[in-house]
DNA sequence: TTACGGACTTGACTCAGATCAAGAGGTGAC
DNA sequence: GTCACCTCTTGATCTGAGTCAAGTCCGTAA
């Protein structure tokens, strides 16, 4: 049985959770390791598990016949995925692939389940997790179809930005940039121009470095909801912000 | 205190609930009346509440700061919304507009979110309800991505085909055209002339009455996991069906 | 050391869908 | 009735992202 170390920061699926309650999952599940490029689960598939990353990365994606494929979610260490495909009843509407070597914790259908019907706490995490990606997609959406490609990528360098706390005014790409242009529904060469594009408006990008000159200059991919994430979004200095 | 008409059906959020826990629901819930364009709620606003359709129509969308507006989805009466938004914590990064006349019940957050730890059975709904969302949200980005207008507004006759029963060859669309264009990610425009395109491929096209010649028309829009929906995936007939 | 391959960039060209503009058809107010 | 207004359609034009192709810059293997 997978125990947690204790030092790592829990995942927000266990978050809260007892003791007892932890154990009950942990029980049936077990560690797994995938290969750069394969395929945990494919469109069609009746989902089995859900997946924790423990180490590694996923992204998750749609192909179409033809072969083209919409990349939904990028997903790192703590991230799960299939959780919410459970819920949905009948067959996976995405693929899951590893992106390098990946180690998954999988925890069986039933399992979860069944615990969800006993512990309200566990059931309310994946609720939060679950309306998370659903915030995400909902993004994604008005991304794609309102928003120029210098504003996606603005608006994914401000997530990012605001992730990696608030102070550092250098992050790096947590993917290959062919994912990420992939994700934001664009092709790698777009992605490429649009990177030009961001240098003449004052943010440095070295290979997958990316640097600002001032914590402003994100500011105006910001939106009102994004806005809730800012830690500074209701001091004064907000003023600054486009959005005042 | 509102009380359900026992002759209509419940809506999917009260299914399986017991007596007591959908009175406890309704207890401190009550209706309201929009009218056509009013606002339920804004980006950014801190929701209230969850709302709960009982007759009418209502768009939920995303709009830029330049006034554009991408539509999330639309919905019909038995739906909810905000349900989602109540559990990502923070304000809503959607608007919810009435179209129409809109008659719809207001259940306070408190009241769901201390509900939700005590009938498991309502998270559980909450849960499917969510994820259902979720995978017509990936849905809609991958249509965004990778689909031709063709294809999209194939997938949407199809969906709606198989919501109204698999035999009727028949079925009107919901909504007025632009906001199945914009919910489509297309312009009006764009979605009248894809219409013109479907005639010639054999739907009959007349207002918002859509025929098909026969069942099968549509089958070259589904894809793996949207087969699980149709009532003959799994039987011989299928073999007509181009996925196979 | 060179050779190979993969990730990324850059430039030239193409085209599907957006935009702009005009017209058809329907409906309600007066 | 007709005027105003709205939805939808149709046609002409424009444009921005995709595509294709070539080239650069690595790292790795022989």
């Amino acid at each position: 049985m997978y125990s947690f170390p204790k030092n790592k920061k829990k995942p927000q699926l266990f978050e809260g959770l007892s003791e007892e309650s932890l154990q009950t999952l942990l029980q049936h599940s077990f560690l797994k390791e995938f290969e750069n490029g394969q395929l945990l689960i494919q469109q069609g598939d009746i989902p089995q598990f859900v997946y924790l990353i423990i180490d590694g990365t996923l992204k998750t994606s749609r192909m179409s016949a033809e072969g083209e494929e919409a990349t939904i979610r990028l997903l790192e260490s703590g991230d799960v995925c299939m959780e919410a495909v459970l819920f949905m009843g009948g067959p996976s509407p995405i693929d899951v692939q590893a992106m390098g070597t990946t180690t998954v914790l999988l925890i069986p259908d039933k399992v979860i389940k069944t615990h969800v019907l006993e512990d309200a706490r566990f059931s309310v995490n994946l609720l939060k997790i679950v309306t998370r990606h659903y915030k995400n997609a909902m993004h994604q959406i008005d991304a794609m179809q309102i928003k120029s490609p210098v504003q996606r990528v603005g608006y994914y360098f401000l997530i990012k930005h605001l992730e990696s706390g608030h102070d550092s005014l250098e992050f790096s790409l947590p993917f290959r940039k062919q994912s990420i242009a992939s994700y934001l529904g664009m092709t790698p060469e777009t992605f490429s121009r649009t990177l030009k594009k961001m240098k003449e408006m004052g943010i440095e990008v070295e290979d997958d470095k990316i640097k600002m000159r001032d914590s402003f200059t994100l500011c105006h991919f910001c939106d009102s909801d994004t806005a809730a994430l800012c830690a500074r979004h209701d001091r004064e200095e907000c003023q600054q912000c486009p959005l005042h």
